[in-house]
DNA sequence: GTAAGCACTATACTAAAGTATACCGGTATA
DNA sequence: TATACCGGTATACTTTAGTATAGTGCTTAC
């Protein structure tokens, strides 16, 4: 396999297409991953500013996600043994890569908004 | 508000970037509507036709998020009067049009793998 | 008249996601 | 000594998502 794949011939292979867009998608589903991404798009922030920064959010969610998006390399957790400890997330290449793939969305999701909702007047 | 904003623009401002994002989150989340839509992608389909080229769903989910994704117009559904009933579900233009987001995934997608799970061997 | 296909629906369940509330150890401040 | 901040965790709960299994009304095929 070459090093680097067109999307066209990706697209003919619809296991590695599923894999690829099954693996975007884990890593933004969910209540509070958006949220949590969104904010540190504007540079590395500490828990509690994280979750000053997301209205509803409860700690354990926080934590929660921010674990998954750590295992999932999407953001880095850097512990400095201040007193008492400090400790700031930051996105990852991966995690700050996402940014076509959000500008995609936000495109579609403009267009569709236009297509659809705006026609019916609902939500 | 003109009728065309720039990318940028909207970037600016998170609540409409935030509705745009989360509108494309959830036309696409759930287990069952990537390969719905993907099925679709190859042209218009009968309900058996569709549950036939998806493995394990049930008639149920697949009435469920066929419905789901009507009330969102991402498909359409159309019945002929034939002896006994046809289905035919299709994608809409906000369906067919949801390419770019899914090419943009599946960049992101190969090139997190590469990155990430290449690195360590799980998963 | 029995069985099978189509396009589903109904009912009941399990599993996963998210919430609410309280608490932990350490430190520093009053 | 009492309170509060930091970065969380623990426990119990509710809500939503998904599964299992059976059945509906209609028709043609055997």
């Amino acid at each position: 396999m070459s090093k680097l794949l067109k999307l066209e011939e990706v697209k003919k292979c619809p296991a590695e297409f599923v894999l690829a867009v099954n693996d975007t998608l884990n890593v933004l589903s969910g209540k509070w991953k958006l949220p949590i991404i969104g904010t540190l798009l504007f540079g590395r922030k500490r828990f509690k500013e994280i979750q000053n920064g997301i209205p509803r959010i409860t700690p354990r969610m926080l934590s929660k996600e921010l674990k998954d998006l750590e295992v999932n390399g999407i953001v880095t957790r850097t512990v400095y043994n201040t007193i008492p400890v400090t400790v700031e997330y930051e996105l990852t290449t991966s995690g700050s890569s996402l940014d076509p793939v959000m500008d995609a969305m936000i495109t579609w999701g403009l267009e569709h908004r236009k297509r659809v909702i705006g026609n019916t007047n609902s939500l």
